[in-house]
DNA sequence: GGGTGCATGTAATGGGTTACATGATTCT
DNA sequence: AGAATCATGTAACCCATTACATGCACCC
């Protein structure tokens, strides 16, 4: 009993020590706490708490509410902070990565500039949007009271994700002067014909 | 026919616009060029070239070997051309993040402090060593043939790698330097008994 | 009257990893 | 002698998202 223990429950885990909450509480509270670092969905949350709860890991109250339906209000258990506190203690294995639009810009000899540009400045967009959110979110919900034991790691995560956006707008900017600038190349009459060589991939580091 | 056309199979077929390559080779360079952005398994690549022939999107042929099993070179066709280009016209959505080592972090004040120190060093490590290993990238493959069609753009990838390392390298050190300070703190005799308030949390900006 | 929010859940589907099986060759 | 590399593939499994179903309340 007890087996499965996926990042994805234990961040369920972990967000109950805050305080007990539902799973409707429990989505929109990754959304708006570790949004940039982590994402549940509710296909997910539902059968992750019945089955923490199945586990001992947390306990279930149902509050009654007249016409809208019943809330579920799970709150973690000792042998549920137990847990969490041994997976904690595991050193995490590194991320696997996956960035679609930086697999796009790497192909980008195969499609039309302009649309490159129309990609990379998308994620300016929507990456300043979320440094906006990450600056409010500190100083709202963490500086506002530093006495909390939570306080200094929630501003260490908010942190990151500033200066990862940070990072990523300035890595935005310098690639957009050097598409234009190829984009200008483009349009220009081209000179010399460029023939693609025989590339040796096979010596690589593993 | 022709349906699924996940973002995993048109890295692979991305990858073979480079040159024709087998399943093995498709697996290292994957590792060797984009392993920073993008991760396959063979488990996966393999299934993928046999829908990719199926699609007539690539080509196979099968070169006899003796003693090792056979190798089948795949490349890529007209119709895979096609499909590629119209994939990367299409704007790719926004990254779904999961950041274990951060989560863990988020809810550090659940776990001994050394713990998190050890884990954000592990971290640097380890990026440390991707740092290295994309500026020798940068410098080996790419500013060495830039008449190569694909070099700007290989190269724009890796600088992404080295900006995006770079400032989790600096938000380690702040970090470590918080997670110190921390420490010592707590070893300290406590005097204010810090009391966990109720915070509300349903007011997040969704 | 219609959209949005509250609130729970299930089923289908897809995407992807891990582990296994096989077997010769080359390096240490 | 034994480990690692070359090389392909399959099956089991797991994780997760999406879409669907339900139904009241509140706001415009």
């Amino acid at each position: 009993m007890a087996r499965r223990s996926s990042s994805s429950t234990q961040a369920l885990l972990g967000l109950l020590t805050i305080q007990p909450m539902s799973g409707y509480d429990l989505g929109r509270l990754v959304r708006a706490s570790i949004g940039h670092i982590w994402s549940e969905s509710y296909g997910q949350i539902y059968p992750s708490l019945k089955r923490l709860a199945a586990d001992g890991l947390v306990d279930c109250k149902t509050e009654k509410h007249k016409g809208r339906p019943d809330r579920r209000i799970y709150s973690i258990t000792k042998k549920g902070r137990e847990q969490l506190q041994q997976w904690l203690a595991v050193p995490p294995q590194p991320e696997i990565p996956r960035n679609e639009m930086l697999l796009k810009l790497f192909f980008g000899a195969q499609a039309p500039t302009h649309i490159l540009i129309r990609n990379v400045e998308a994620m300016v967009e929507t990456h300043g949007a979320v440094l906006q959110t990450l600056e409010r979110t500190e100083h709202d919900a963490i500086d506002k009271n530093p006495q909390y034991p939570d306080a200094p790691y929630w501003k260490m995560a908010a942190r990151f994700g500033q200066i990862e956006m940070k990072a990523h707008l300035q890595w935005a900017e310098e690639t957009l002067r050097e598409l234009r600038r190829l984009a200008k190349a483009q349009s220009a009459p081209a000179k010399a014909h460029t023939r693609r060589p025989h590339v040796n991939h096979k010596n690589a580091s593993h």
